[in-house]
DNA sequence: TTTTATTTTCAAAAACTATTGAAAGTTTAA
DNA sequence: TTAAACTTTCAATAGTTTTTGAAAATAAAA
C-alpha cells in the first residue's frame, strides 16, 4: 500500500467510524484528514482533497471547531484561514470523551433526577423505581471514572498510577 | 409526575441516547420498555405501547438479542414469544461495551496493522506514520481498559479495588 | 391433511440527515 | 467608497436509514 491509498483508506476508516457513533462521516472525514496533514490547510484543499462543496466544508469545521479537536490559524500576509487538528490521540481521545460527557451524560443527570420523582405502588412503578435507581449509580460511577481518566491525564504522578494498572 | 408520564420520558430519553451513539432509535425505545417492565412482554404488547409496526418490533427485537441485551422466555401453553431485558445497569452497560469491542475496536486493530506496512520518506509520510503509531498506542490502551473493566466485573477483587479507586 | 396462530422477510414508502451551490454577509485592501 | 477575497447561510436536493404492511414461511392444533 503507498501513501495516497494509506490515506484514503484511514480517511474512510475514521469516516465509517465517526458514522457509528453519531458523528457525522464527513466531519470525521475532515478530522482524519488533517489529523494526517503535516500542515495547515485551508478550505478550498480540504473541499479538493475530499470532493466536497464549500458549504458542507464550511459547516462541518466549524462543527470540529465546537468539539475542541480543530484549531484555526492566521498566516501574516493571507486572509484565508487555515485549519490543522490536535495530533496527540490520547487527547483527541480524551477531548472527545469530554465533550460527550458534557453534552450527554450531564443532561441525562438532570433527567434522571426528575424520574426519581415518580412514586407509585403498583408492581410496574416499583421495577421502574428500581430501574432508575440502579441506572442512576452506573451513570455516577460512569462520571467519576470518567473525572478519574481526565485528572489522571492532567497529572503525572496519575497517569503514570493508571499505566500501570492498564500495562 | 406519574408513572405514565415518567414511563413515556424515560422511554423518549433513552430512545434519543441510543440514537446519538448510532443505535437506531426503536431498537433503544423497546430496551427501555422492556428494562421497566416487571414482566415479560409479547410482540404485540410491544407493538401496542410504542405504536409501531410488527415488521418493526420483530426486527428490532431480534437485533437487541444479538447484543445479548434481551432474551426469549416461553410460556407453557402459549404459542406466542415473550421477551425481557437484562435488568442490572452495570451488566448492560459492560454487555454494550463488550459487543462494541467486538464489532468496532476489533476490526480497526486489523486496519491499523494495514496501515503500518505504509512506508514513505515524505513529510506527509512522516505525519502519517506519526499519527497511525499514536492512533494504534490508543487503542491499545482502551482495549486493556476495558479488558480490566470486563474482568473488574467478573471478579470480587477487582471489582471492589476499582469501586475504591471510582468512589 | 388442513386450518389457524404466529413469526419472518422484504420491497416500497416515509422519515430523517447530509450536501450542494448560489446568494448574502463580512472583512480587508485599494 | 468600491472592489475583491473570503466565509457563512440556507432552501432545495440528494442520499441514507427506518418503518410499514402485506405476503411468505413456519409451527402447532384440529
Amino acid at each position: 500500500m503507498n501513501l495516497q491509498e494509506g490515506k484514503e483508506k484511514f480517511i474512510q476508516t475514521w469516516g465509517t467510524l465517526g458514522s457509528n457513533w453519531g458523528i457525522s462521516r464527513t466531519m470525521a472525514q475532515i478530522h482524519a484528514l488533517l489529523l494526517i496533514s503535516p500542515k495547515v490547510l485551508s478550505t478550498e484543499e480540504i473541499m479538493e482533497e475530499l470532493q466536497i462543496s464549500r458549504g458542507n466544508t464550511n459547516m462541518n469545521v466549524r462543527a470540529l471547531m465546537d468539539w475542541g479537536l480543530v484549531f484555526k490559524e492566521f498566516k501574516t500576509g493571507e486572509r484565508r484561514e487555515f485549519f490543522f487538528a490536535e495530533k496527540d490521540m490520547w487527547k483527541v481521545a480524551m477531548q472527545i470523551v469530554k465533550e460527550r460527557r458534557k453534552r450527554e451524560l450531564d443532561p441525562l443527570v438532570g433527567t434522571i433526577s426528575d424520574l426519581q420523582q415518580v412514586k407509585d405502588s403498583s408492581e410496574a412503578g416499583k421495577q421502574f423505581e428500581t430501574t432508575v435507581a440502579d441506572l442512576n449509580k452506573v451513570i455516577g460511577k460512569a462520571d467519576k471514572t470518567i473525572d478519574l481518566l481526565i485528572r489522571a491525564d492532567e497529572n503525572w504522578f496519575m497517569n503514570n498510577f493508571l499505566k500501570l494498572l492498564t500495562k
